[in-house]
RNA sequence: GCCGGUUUAGCUCAGUGGUAGAGCACUUCCUUGGUAGGGAAGGGGUCGACAGUCCGAUUCUGUCAUCCGGCACCA
């Protein structure tokens, strides 16, 4: 990315960054302008459409609306904007009108998704404003730009279907994205950028470097993690296991599958039944015709025993693990931590890559202490969270604070002396703190609250790296105790929590924050050593990585049949951290001449101080320039 | 799961109602080479699966699956 335009869009550390359109007032009047001046052109277009609603968004706006029979694809799209323009052209005043409810009843009444709108607007509002261009007007707070003329750079970029209010219980109206910007140059460079936000997908990158693949046959959202991916996840592992280590935490190996009766314990087989592979059931000879529905309601009722399911999260077996046997305050806090294999049913349209995927790996852990504890616990974890965000030179990110939504009986468990405690735990730690975080209610767990560490990837939706969450559900299901300093048994707390989420999505993420480019401590392949004659200087070459492999580095001889400079480029676009070209020089002279990914020049090195340099840029961790 | 689109060689993609093509990759030969593609020849596809229409389907229709863009979901 090497475009630069002021005012939209900035670069950082390497990073595409884009502006959020909703954040900036003028940006965001203009597009929420364009988004109705796209439902007057739909209207002449398609005059039975009968419009929802059409707001601003961080990449632009969208409008929703129910087209009866008509269903507008990617082809319509530049019908509409041809359209949008001879509209915008008639340079029409934009005007605010402000109406009674009773006049807007009247004025909308033709449209069931507006008088939908009017009756559950405020009470309070008493005037409903509304804005005209011409032939076509909107119920709309506002405020919009003064004149359609001004609308002149605009892209329709995609539809969708969406949900009517976002229930998946009702219709399904048609959705249009659109973007708009005052200038020219400001709309082409967004769009090269969503061009070039597509070349950093992980999937993409996942199938050129030959990190992860997929395969029907094995089914769908089971990634296979092929040798440089394997790579990349090992060292994570290992380096995440040696970290969590150090900060104190002991570590288990747990199976990947459980009983029923595991999961009906800690509640979750209530919650999330629907979403774990089925269960795994010994049908005995009079019930092998039995449906799945059947299956799963004997299950409920406790009629069929010794069944199983795939474990889709750890939370269990670790409680198992700390029930065991009876604890001393003293042993408090106690940290079990586990890289964990889990298994979901993630819907269709869920699965995305290894980003989502239906079996993927947790960086899980549980810590069980004292309620006094909490505060001091937590601080550990964001600083074992922040020591690892150095690491990988994450510096974008928010907090949330997550939330459960009071009514919401069905997803959280029913204990408000419970929640209300465990809420107000949460939030005077995070103000201890200091910590900047927003607050989302109904984003919590539904055995508690939780903070959420968020990060945007370069594409694709925020989402949550590291998380920890607060507890006092579950040790109290498993009927967990310690015994405290009066000889009481005491109900501990448990803090859930991720560092690097999954080791999955971690990796999908630094794929495309990189675009593959890894630092030299993640690359699958770190060097490539190319003897410049493969017939003369091959022995040296082979010498040289002999040493090196001998040192921890991975490295590859490329003496193939080939020009010197088809071998350096093949190093280069494989994205081989670092090219040893080995000639007369480097022979006779004991010397290694590299050439990293990415760069021109060269630089010729003595054997040792070759060695020493690349382990202290290893040892490190130091970042991709 | 819902709405829409997609699926042709290992990869990226052209193309057609009369059973297919390019570039890269692969194999072999020539080239003995100092920093992003040296040259030549060759092999490779039941055109996602199953039905249907048609004399004939990779092409048209339907069902299913996959993948993609969203929506909903995400312990």
């Amino acid at each position: 990315m090497t475009s630069f335009v002021k005012g939209v869009f900035y670069l950082l550390e390497g990073r595409i960054c884009m502006i959020n359109i909703k954040e900036d007032e003028r940006l965001s009047m203009l597009n929420h302008s364009c988004a109705h001046l796209m439902a007057q052109a739909i209207k002449h277009l398609y005059p039975n459409a009968k419009f929802w609603v059409g707001p601003v968004i961080s990449e632009g706006f969208y409008y929703d609306m129910d087209l009866g029979d008509k269903v507008i694809t990617e082809d319509d799209l530049p019908l509409i904007e041809k359209e949008m323009k001879q509209c915008a052209k008639s340079a029409k005043l934009i005007v605010r009108e402000e109406i009674s409810k009773d006049e807007a009843l009247e004025r909308f009444k033709d449209d069931p998704y507006k008088v939908d709108l009017i009756n559950n607007m405020d009470e309070e509002s008493t005037v409903i404003s509304c804005y005209r261009q011409g032939d076509f007007t909107d119920l709309c707070r506002g405020p919009h730009v003064e004149n359609t003329k001004l609308l002149k750079h605009f892209k329709l970029l995609k539809v969708s279907g969406a949900y009517w209010k976002g229930d998946s219980k009702n219709k399904v109206l048609q959705r249009v994205y659109g973007v708009c910007f005052e200038t020219e140059e400001d709309l082409q460079a967004h769009l090269k950028m969503l061009e070039e936000a597509k070349e950093r997908d992980h999937r993409k990158i996942g199938k050129d470097m030959e990190i992860f693949m997929l395969s029907d046959l094995v089914g769908k959202g089971l990634p296979l993690w092929l040798p440089n991916g394997y790579t990349i996840w090992r060292i994570l592992n290992n380096y995440i296991t040696d970290k969590e280590i150090s900060h104190g935490y002991q570590h288990v190996h747990t199976p990947d599958l459980g009983s029923v009766d595991l999961y009906k314990t800690s509640g979750h087989w209530d919650h999330y039944k629907e979403d774990m592979f089925a269960p795994m059931v010994k049908i005995a000879e009079d019930n092998k015709d039995k449906t799945l529905k059947t299956i799963m309601d004997e299950i409920d009722d406790s009629k069929i025993d010794d069944v199983y399911v795939l474990r889709p999260m750890n939370c269990p077996h670790h409680m198992v693990i700390y029930g065991s046997k009876a604890h001393s305050y003293r042993e408090l806090p106690l940290r079990i931590a586990e890289i964990a294999n889990d298994f979901r049913y993630e819907a269709q349209g869920a699965v995305k890559g290894i980003e989502r995927a239906r079996s993927f790996t947790q960086n899980d852990s549980h810590i069980f202490c004292t309620v006094e504890q909490i505060e001091s616990e937590f601080k550990g974890v964001l600083d074992l969270i922040m020591e690892v965000y150095e690491d990988f030179g994450i510096k974008e990110f928010k907090c949330r604070l997550s939330l459960r939504d009071p009514a919401d009986t069905e997803k959280y468990f029913d204990d408000d002396e419970m929640w209300n405690s465990a809420e107000s735990a949460l939030r005077n730690v995070l103000n201890d703190l200091d910590l900047d975080y927003f607050e989302a209610v109904g984003e919590a767990a539904f055995y508690g609250p939780k903070l959420d560490v968020l990060v945007q990837p370069a594409v694709g939706n925020e989402v949550a790296l590291s998380t920890i969450q607060l507890d006092f559900l579950l040790p109290r299901r498993f009927e967990l105790t310690y015994v405290n300093e009066d000889g009481e048994k005491v109900t501990p707390v448990v803090i859930h929590r991720a560092i690097l989420g999954s080791l999955d999505r971690f990796i999908a993420f630094l794929l495309e924050e990189t675009k593959g480019d890894l630092p030299l401590w993640l690359a699958p392949q770190q060097f490539a050593v190319i003897p410049v004659n493969p017939n003369v200087h091959t022995q040296y070459s082979n010498e040289l990585a002999e040493r090196m492999e001998k040192e921890g580095f991975r490295v590859k001889v490329d003496d193939r049949n080939e020009k010197l400079g088809y071998r350096i480029r093949e190093a280069q676009v494989k994205k081989v951290s670092i090219q040893c070209v080995i000639g007369d020089n480097e022979v006779n002279g004991k010397l290694v001449t590299i050439r990293r990914h990415g760069h021109q020049e060269s630089e010729t090195l003595g054997i040792e101080e070759f060695f020493k340099q690349m382990h202290q840029e290893i040892d490190e961790k130091r970042l991709f320039e």
